[in-house]
DNA sequence: TTGTTATTCCTACAAACGTAGGATTCAATG
DNA sequence: CATTGAATCCTACGTTTGTAGGAATAACAA
């Protein structure tokens, strides 16, 4: 089971993906420009993601290497699907009716989706009845 | 500025959006099908909830009736644009393309999501340049 | 009117979170 | 080799969250 993230804690994983191996020193750095935190306390969340089992820690001279442990793919997923749950009732229509009209999406972004809706049904017919559960 | 609302909360606020106005044990009742939760402890949920003003209570005999002050729709977005932040770095395609992916969708959903974007496209196409904002 | 019992109100407490201070360590410099 | 300074490690503390117990209240029954 994937542990809890908390949102700080996704900011600083963020990063981490990012740019792994990454040092304390470098992610609170990459973090300046859009957070106010403290170095002390990113370093404090880089450990608490490291007693998570989410990242993993080697030394490196006077420095700390961070690197994922868990792939950014896995922690999506896990977060979409509770968010799914929480906010929308495990409705992913309305989930995606709501970010289609809320957010700025370019004519090619908007392409991209029609292409990936199409496909999607195709799939479907294909192959139908397939074992997909209701959710995520 | 909307307050945080946890997750246990959104279970609750969930429930009364849907019914209100409620009483207590209508909430917990409702909500005994899905949660695990002590009568006492749906109660506190109730009274946090009122105290962030996120619902509201009136008297009536023995039981109080909580009905909310915020809409389900301003919560939603809330929660959503953080969502996109703290997930998705702000990408909305990547969050679209996600739910797409990993949903469980009826042909009816495909067809009306694709509906929607073709809208939103000519939306654009006629008025083109809105104050949009990056975000939500 | 008084007892019964459903509800609420007030209180509590452990875990998680955001936030960071102080002590320690150890690589590099003089 | 002794000093310095950056980075870590350990510790702490107020707040929020999940979880609920006990005291108080008050509607209805007898």
């Amino acid at each position: 089971m994937i542990p809890k993230i908390s949102p700080a804690e996704w900011e600083v994983l963020n990063i981490v993906w990012e740019r792994a191996p990454v040092t304390g020193p470098e992610v609170y750095t990459a973090l300046a420009n859009e957070s106010q935190w403290h170095p002390k306390t990113v370093n404090t969340f880089l450990a608490r993601l490291e007693e998570k089992g989410i990242l993993e820690v080697r030394r490196e001279g006077r420095a700390n290497l961070y690197s994922p442990k868990l792939s950014r793919q896995q922690c999506v997923k896990q977060e979409s699907s509770s968010f799914l749950q929480r906010v929308f009732r495990g409705a992913a229509a309305p989930l995606l009716a709501h970010f289609c009209e809320q957010a700025d999406l370019s004519d090619k972004d908007i392409s991209e989706l029609q292409r990936l809706l199409k496909e999607r049904l195709k799939a479907k017919r294909e192959k139908p009845q397939t074992s997909e559960g209701t959710n995520l």
